[in-house]
DNA sequence: GTGAAAGCGCTAACAA
DNA sequence: TTGTTAGCGCTTTCAC
C-alpha cells in the first residue's frame, strides 16, 4: 500500500491536518513540528498525492494542452516553451492530439477536461473551433493558440501573420523577384490566410502579379508531391514562400528532384526556423516565429484567470523575424545589375 | 459548480451508483436506464471526474512520461507513438522534461509520481539513472527506454545500438572509406557507447585504424562548435558517422562552413530519420530508429503490469535500418576504381 | 498553533 | 438489476 498522510502523521505524532498544512504552506506551523513532519515524510517516502489533493481542495495544478499533431516540431516546442513556464510553480502539462481530426479533438477534450485541469491551452485542428462550446461549458479558463478563428474573443495567443508574410515579400521583392510562388499548407486556417494575405499586399503594391498559391497540405509527403507536380510545369517563377515548416520542407525536396539549385535558379523562404535550417546548405533564409515568447504569453495569459496576479499582458499579436541566410538571392535576369533598396 | 453524479442521477431518476456503472461499465445496467442516464448526462453536459474516479478506485488511467527534453525530435516522437497507442485504452499522458538534469529528473518524478499514474516511461537524463530508486519505492511500473544502464534488470526498451554502427560503418568501408570520425553526443551514455563500439569492431576487422571520436554535446550549437574546430585541422577523414541527430546537423553545419561538399570531399551518415533529411540536398544516408515500434513495444510492457493481458513482447532489441540515399559515396582517393563488396 | 471531523466526486460492498 | 452507504487521501472549517 501506498503511503498516506496519516501514516506520516502518526509517525511524526501529530494530527493529518497539520501534516496537510506543512505541505500546503497554507497555515504557519511551529518549526519543530515542520522538522518532525519532514523527517518522518522523507523516512517513509510520503508525496502527498495531487489527484486527492485536488478533490477535496476543488483546485487543479494541471494544465491541459491539446495538439493537433505532436509529431510536428512547431507544436512540439510550443508544448516545451510552456511545459518550462508552467512548472517553475508546481503545474504539470497533460498532453493530448486531435490528429488533425474534429470529432477526435472533441473526444481528446472531453478526456483531458475530465481532469478538471486548472487551464487548457488548445490549438484548434480547424478555426472553425467547433469544440469551443465544449471547452467554455467545462468552465476552464483556456487559450487558444496559433490557429485563432476571426472574430475570436477569447484569450488568442497567435502572432502577426500578416507582417510575417510582409516581411517575407519584402524581402523577395527587394532582391528583385518579380513572380512568386506561395506554399500554404491549407487555406481553410485563417492564420495561413493572414500570411498570404501579407504577401498579397506587397505585390499588389509593387504592381507585381499576384502569387501562385499551392495548397500542400498539412504533412511532408503531400507537400513535396504537390509541389514536385508543380515545378514540372512551372519555369518562370523565381521565388518560393512557405508559409509553413511541412510547405518549406516540400519546396526543398521537389527544388531537388527537378535538379533546380537554390538560390541560383530560385529564391526560397522558409517558414519556421529549426537546427537544421542553419545546418544544410544553402541555409535557409525563414521567418521565424518566437515559440519562446509564445509559451510565455500562453501561460501568462492562463495565470491571470487561475492564480489572478500576473504581469500585464500587452494585447497585440507577437511580430516574427525574418532570418536572412543563403537560400534567397537576386533572380537571373536580374543577374549582377542587382538594385539593392 | 461543475455536474456531478448526482445531479445526473436525480435527473435521470436513479442511484449515484448506477450512473457510475453506466459509464463504467462494471456491472450491467437495463438498456432502459443507459438510455436514460446518457440523455441526462447530454443535457447537463456531464463528464465523470477522473481525480474522484481514481482516487476511489485505486486504478488510474493516465501514464507519465518523463524525458530529457522536450524539444529533441527524437523525444518528441516518442511521445507521439506513445500517445498514439494508449489513446485507444481510454488513457492519458502527463509529459515533464528533466531538461537533461539529474536534480531536475528527482523532482519531476516526485511531481509525476504524486499523480499516482498507472505507469511511467522514462529516458533518464543519465543512464546512472539515479531517480531509480526514487521509481521503485513508488511501486509504479515503468520501463526505461532509449537510455538503460548496462545490467539492468527492469523493463527496457531500446534499439540494437551495437548494429546500428556496424551497419553504418560497413556501408561506409564498402563504399571504400578508410579514415573514420565518429560524431557522438556524449560517451557517458551507454546506447552511445554502443553504437561506436559496433562501428569500431567493424574497423578493426577491416585492419583500419580507429575512428577518430569527437563528443559534440546534446544540443546544436555546441556540436557544430566543436565539429567547426575539429574539421579546420582534419584533412584525412573521408567518413562522417553521427550517433544522434543533434551530431548529424553539427556534421552537415560545420561542413558547409569550412565549405567541404558532401559527397565529394566527405559522406556522412546521419542518425534518426526526419523529413528534412530526404528534402534537404544531398539527402541524406541515415540510420533510422524504429520510433513507431519502440512506442508500441514500450506500451505492450507497461500493458502487461497495468492491465495484465497483452500481447507477448519479443523480448530482443528493435534493429535499426540504414536509408541510403545520396550523403555518401566513395572518397575521392578510391575515384572510379570502385571496389563494390 | 493544533486536533477532530466533515466532505470533495466517485466506486465497491452489501443489501434488497 | 438497482439502491444505499462507506470511504479513497486529502483540505478545511470549527473548536480549542
Amino acid at each position: 500500500m501506498v503511503v498516506t498522510i496519516k501514516d506520516v502523521a502518526k509517525l511524526a505524532g501529530v494530527s493529518p491536518g497539520t501534516v496537510s498544512n506543512v505541505f500546503s504552506s497554507n497555515r504557519a506551523v511551529k518549526a519543530e513540528l515542520v522538522e518532525r513532519v519532514r523527517k518522518a515524510a522523507a523516512e517513509l517516502g510520503y508525496e502527498p498525492d495531487r489527484a486527492a489533493s485536488q478533490l477535496r481542495a476543488g483546485k487543479a495544478r494541471v494544465v491541459a494542452v491539446l495538439l493537433p499533431d505532436l509529431d510536428n516540431p512547431f507544436f512540439t516546442s510550443l508544448v516545451a516553451s510552456i511545459e518550462a513556464n508552467v512548472r517553475d510553480e508546481g503545474f504539470d502539462i497533460i498532453v493530448a492530439s486531435s490528429h488533425g481530426d474534429a470529432v477526435e479533438e472533441a473526444r481528446r477534450l472531453s478526456a483531458l477536461l475530465a481532469w478538471r485541469p486548472a487551464g487548457l491551452v488548445i490549438v484548434p485542428c480547424s478555426d472553425a473551433f467547433v469544440s469551443r462550446k465544449l471547452v467554455s461549458g467545462g468552465g476552464v479558463p483556456f487559450v487558444v493558440a496559433d490557429r485563432v478563428p476571426s472574430h475570436f474573443d477569447g484569450e488568442a495567443v497567435t502572432v502577426d501573420n500578416v507582417g510575417a508574410g510582409t516581411q517575407a515579400a519584402e524581402h523577395l521583392v527587394r532582391l528583385g523577384h518579380r513572380r512568386f510562388v506561395v506554399a500554404a499548407s491549407t487555406l481553410r486556417l485563417q492564420n495561413i490566410r493572414d500570411r498570404c494575405e501579407g504577401i498579397e499586399a506587397v505585390l499588389a503594391r509593387e504592381g507585381l502579379a499576384s502569387p501562385t498559391l499551392i495548397e500542400v497540405g498539412l504533412d511532408f509527403d503531400t507537400a513535396s508531391e504537390r509541389l514536385g507536380v508543380f515545378m514540372e510545369g512551372e519555369q518562370q517563377a523565381t521565388a518560393f514562400i512557405a508559409l509553413t515548416n511541412f510547405a518549406t520542407l516540400g519546396i526543398l525536396a521537389s527544388a531537388n528532384r527537378s535538379g533546380l539549385s537554390v538560390p541560383r535558379d530560385l529564391s526560397v523562404v522558409g517558414f519556421d526556423d529549426y537546427s537544421w535550417m542553419h545546418a544544410v546548405s544553402p541555409p535557409l533564409t525563414a521567418i521565424r516565429q518566437p515559440v519562446d515568447m509564445m509559451g510565455r504569453v500562453i501561460w501568462s495569459r492562463l495565470r491571470r484567470h487561475i492564480v489572478g496576479r500576473s504581469e500585464p499582458v500587452a494585447d497585440e499579436r507577437l511580430s516574427c523575424d525574418l532570418v536572412v541566410r543563403a537560400s534567397t538571392a537576386s533572380p537571373p535576369s536580374v543577374g549582377d545589375a542587382l538594385r539593392i533598396a
